[in-house]
DNA sequence: CGCCGCATTGACGTTCGTCAAGTCTAGTGG
DNA sequence: CCACTAGACTTGACGAACGTCAATGCGGCG
């Protein structure tokens, strides 16, 4: 199981910090528990769950969705490679929400007592998580923001924007990619209803600014998109390492 | 300055674990820089400023809030006694909103390094601290799942019954509160016109819900304000320390 | 080859934002 | 102590954006 390390993963400038020793390197990859392969459709981590461990992405993509009180399941967010799945299991040690891979994925369990074991002696690693749940609190507030300043042509371009930022961050196009949910999920995300993201689609296509065909996408005008999403940015996006050299990146953090 | 004491503090039961040691305690007051004042509609942090420290609220009361692209102030969240101001800081050392006090407020520096340090000896205050910060990440998760599910009406209930849980628990009344903000400071929080919130209060009162002659408010009725919450609580809400031991609180995290 | 889920497109209705007029209140200064 | 004022709040009329409902198209998978 540990064929795997942490030294040769290439999500590792996502997840871990930058600059560890190999001693330091060593220490950490003591934290991963074991790995897990996930089949697309299946559920990593089901809402209600005891928490006891987060979840490091190798490989794959995965969506966080909770249920809400009338039914309707929603969509809480998109992880993929070197981002963290269950950060929000600590408060209450219970997840507070669905893991659903959509796309065969590859993961570490990390039990948290590991992790704050290890944090203690590596004080790089010790910030790095603080950092990390810190960025997410920063995330979530962009998507506020989002929800409550953007009308639905302008969540829906952030939401392209983002996804194609994240991606191109992981050696992908940074134009063109394959959505790897539906409509309905992105409405779901976005706080929109599928004919409301599948209209602005196709509007955006008319425009020019896209090339839609299903799931596949192609970001002709980049800038276009960037001039539709008016709110302004609280902190850096795409970047594979926190701290202040990311700044200028234009797009909201969301997703 | 340190005259005042974490042992003898009111609000220490919401900021600091349960159960530490007289040593311990000892140890987790040499975090505390020094103290602040804050006079009502001034500002403690700025946007953008440089982070060193997190403020823990003594006494008070605060919004924080940014400025969206196009100008305008999107308030993020209150904060009162307890409760944690820069969190959203530590990500790029920079903090990502202005936090001003809406009534005279007293606050504790704490420099992020000092309480690594000490949370490297103190092993529950490091779970404290994840536990905040996870803490946050969920109740951002409930504003996202309030802004996306529920109608002007509902928002402004939950926002209510929100308010005066986490001010029960620090001792006032249930039912009765004094709100230190405006209605435009509310709307923007919610992501409402202050109309819109102006006429809520209006209906519940016609309804008999509540009572409100301006910043009074009165609730007549928490069942019926209840009712109208109907997006599921993600994790528990009022609670002056983590645990499994609230999780029958019916109200939406959010504020 | 046929089916089923996903996606597109149109018509209509509800909710909340916008604009505007007017009231109330706390705070200020005479 | 009272008059004045600026800001906060209330209330109404109207319109735009997006949700709802419905019909249809299409592609991938068995």
């Amino acid at each position: 199981m540990s064929a795997v390390r942490c030294a040769t993963c290439k999500a590792r400038k996502h997840c871990l910090p930058a600059n560890l020793s190999p001693q330091q390197l060593d220490r950490v990859e003591e934290m991963v528990a074991t790995r897990r392969t996930v089949k697309r459709g299946a559920t990593l981590v089901h809402e209600g769950e005891r928490f006891t461990s987060v979840y490091a992405i190798r490989t794959g993509f995965f969506k966080t969705q909770t249920l809400t009180e009338d039914g309707r399941e929603q969509v809480i967010g998109f992880q993929m490679a070197g981002e963290y799945i269950g950060l929000d299991g600590i408060v209450d040690d219970t997840h507070t929400c669905d893991a659903v891979a959509l796309e065969d994925a590859d993961v570490c369990v990390i039990p948290l007592d590991r992790l704050e074991a290890v944090s203690r002696d590596v004080t790089a690693l010790q910030r790095h998580m603080l950092k990390t749940m810190s960025y997410e609190i920063v995330r979530k507030g962009g998507v506020m923001l989002l929800l409550g300043g953007m009308r639905a042509e302008e969540r829906i371009a952030s939401f392209l924007l983002n996804l194609t930022q994240r991606l191109h961050a992981r050696g992908y196009s940074p134009s063109e990619l394959v959505l790897r949910m539906t409509r309905e999920e992105i409405g779901s995300y976005l706080c929109l209803k599928l004919e409301t993201v599948s209209r602005a689609f196709s509007k955006f296509a008319a425009q020019g600014v896209l090339q839609v065909k299903l799931r596949h996408v192609h970001i002709l005008d980049v800038d276009a998109l960037e001039e539709m999403t008016s709110v302004r940015t609280p902190i850096a996006w795409d970047r594979s390492q926190f701290g202040a050299a990311y700044k200028e990146s234009s797009c909201i953090p969301i997703f």
